[in-house]
DNA sequence: TTGTACGCGTTATCAT
DNA sequence: ATGATAACGCGTACAA
């Protein structure tokens, strides 16, 4: 009961006296094995509880069968949802999944790298901290071979690399035409931060729609912030106080903006706010806690991204070929009406 | 280019035309190694990104220094926040962690717990999933020597064991007694699903408050329900509505039930809504974006919680001595104000 | 049908 | 100061 000898084929042959291989084999089903041998081989391995040592196998075959995820943090609901579909895609092909989190610092990210590489992983897939310019810890798989695929955020200043993202052009788009067709003429765009590409994607797919409806752009309906509430603020006031012609309509970037932008209006009782309609990136899920939810959200499918950027990794493992050409992947967005 | 010979102590050793012992001792500082080869073993060994294989360390060290983590759901923020409290710590100290979602499946859950066997884990902790009531997957661990932390969820049925919980009932007792001082003569309680053992030290946290105030105890003040939308309001009808004296103030076993009565109560127009004060167990971060948010919330500390969780655990991993008394750790809960 | 021997990458012990 | 060897647990080619 007190000092625990490991169970080991080792330790399964002695108490058997039979060899280890014998032991090894019956366990797998070699057919050369006699069927009475391997019924009590396979008894006493139920027994004794015997599980093959992970990291005995991953030497042995040189390869773990584990592949890395990093990503900023946990807690936003669009990097823990890209997990249930990777994860779920990943166990059906036999591999396990660690994650790790670099709350969005690059020194955790870097170490998160490292660790992953001594734990010899498959194959990584990472959405890179906002603070990621340089790429060495992250080439070190290339040059090992091992495949990465960027995914979530969009690594502009890495060209040259598998990219799996939502299809954050089209879902602004979608948005800003929805509101258009619903008659809106003057509808806002309330950005990002400007380091963060996707940024400027929206603003395309924003501009856009409008193009293609012939309405034409004003300057004064574009305000950017960041996650900080006070900025938001600004912003907001920017576009809706002071003016002749204040928006009808505002697609904003992510609806913790969005919702941090509704309250500010609300509680300054900003008097059209009952004929203004709000459409933001995300769909949260305590939506449905809100008195006075948007009117729509714009979908951005995580769980479709994270399957993606799964299955194109699984791909480049398997195929032990030359490097295949860099993919792009998009994962469309949709709309989701709340009212 | 193309076939990658892998980076090991045999290859670096090729490549210096020393021995593999020599290369391992170089890189381990070893004092009996002469400072100049140190000097060309660790120049190459950066050169070409040499990093110890950590299946073959654990192999021969007979120890992963990895811990594993099941837990039900990462979009529960009490349990991404207790992820937090664990990761730092048990990295200060060398050791990863393994993340495991069972999704409250008890199958997931048993599949997890062993993959994480065959991993060789040092230690595990475990939120364990709503119905798992059988823990043979679990004692396989403690039979091989191996330490389990049972947290955030008691394992009512599983009694000899080591528990790190919220003190859900100091919580109970500290929110209902601040509604007491407050001026209430009217406190409900609305608890959640009756299997759930925090239902019932909840509710003893209520009672206690109410007696300690010699406020008379009213069944007729009390309801369950669990995260059904549609069964919170049943109960919420219960409480507020055909009855002479509705109460003046809710204690809700959980922020998500909580913010499904509050709001059924607004849209249903309840009349003395604004003499009703209310707070929940959570304290989720999206309150900030509620236009009327509860007056308070019990914040149950999970990253306290998880912190307590990995320092036992490292504590039983260390102290190879005979297993320690079966301990029990309650994480004092606080109330956090929102208006 | 079973057993022996080797190698995966690393460290530690014991030569040299 | 350096090198040879064994061992950790496993699968498999080859020998018996």
């Amino acid at each position: 009961m007190s000092t625990k000898t490991p169970v080991t084929l080792k330790f399964l042959a002695q108490k058997l006296k039979v060899s280890i291989s014998t032991v090894s084999k019956a366990l797998n089903d070699y057919p050369t094995i006699n069927a009475y041998t391997k019924e009590r081989v396979k008894q006493m391995a139920a027994e004794l509880h015997f599980t093959p040592n992970k990291s005995a196998l991953n030497l042995q075959i040189q390869k773990s069968y584990t592949i890395g995820i990093i990503l900023p943090d946990l807690m936003d609901h669009y990097f823990t949802r890209s997990i249930f579909g990777i994860e779920q895609y990943a166990r059906q092909h036999g591999y396990n999944v660690i994650i790790g989190q670099s709350y969005d610092d690059l020194k955790k990210e870097v170490d998160l790298a490292n660790m992953l590489l001594k734990s010899r992983i498959d194959g990584l897939i990472i959405a890179i901290s906002k603070n990621t310019e340089n790429f060495d810890h992250l080439d070190l798989f290339e040059n090992l071979g091992l495949p990465i695929i960027y995914y979530g955020r969009n690594p502009s200043f890495n060209l040259s690399c598998h990219k799996v993202l939502s299809n954050t052009y089209q879902g602004c788009y979608k948005a800003t035409d929805f509101l258009i067709k619903r008659g809106h003429k003057r509808v806002a765009y309330l950005g990002g931060p400007k380091m963060i590409s996707f940024t400027h994607d929206r603003f395309k797919g924003y501009i856009n729609a409008l193009n293609d409806s012939n309405i034409p752009f004003e300057a004064s309906l574009v305000a950017y912030t960041d996650f900080d509430q006070a900025n938001t603020h600004n912003a907001i006031k920017e576009l809706f106080y002071n003016r002749e012609n204040p928006p009808t309509a505002l697609v904003a970037f992510k609806e913790q903006i969005l919702f941090d932008a509704m309250k500010y209006l609300r509680s300054n009782k900003y008097e059209k706010m009952d004929q203004t309609e709000f459409i933001g990136f995300g769909n949260m899920p305590f939506i449905r806690y809100l008195d006075n939810p948007p009117l729509a959200s714009i979908e951005e499918n995580p769980e479709s991204m994270g399957e993606n950027a799964i299955k194109l990794l699984l791909k480049l493992i398997d195929q032990k070929t030359e490097a295949i050409e860099y993919q792009e992947i998009m994962v469309d967005c949709e709309l989701v009406l709340h009212q």
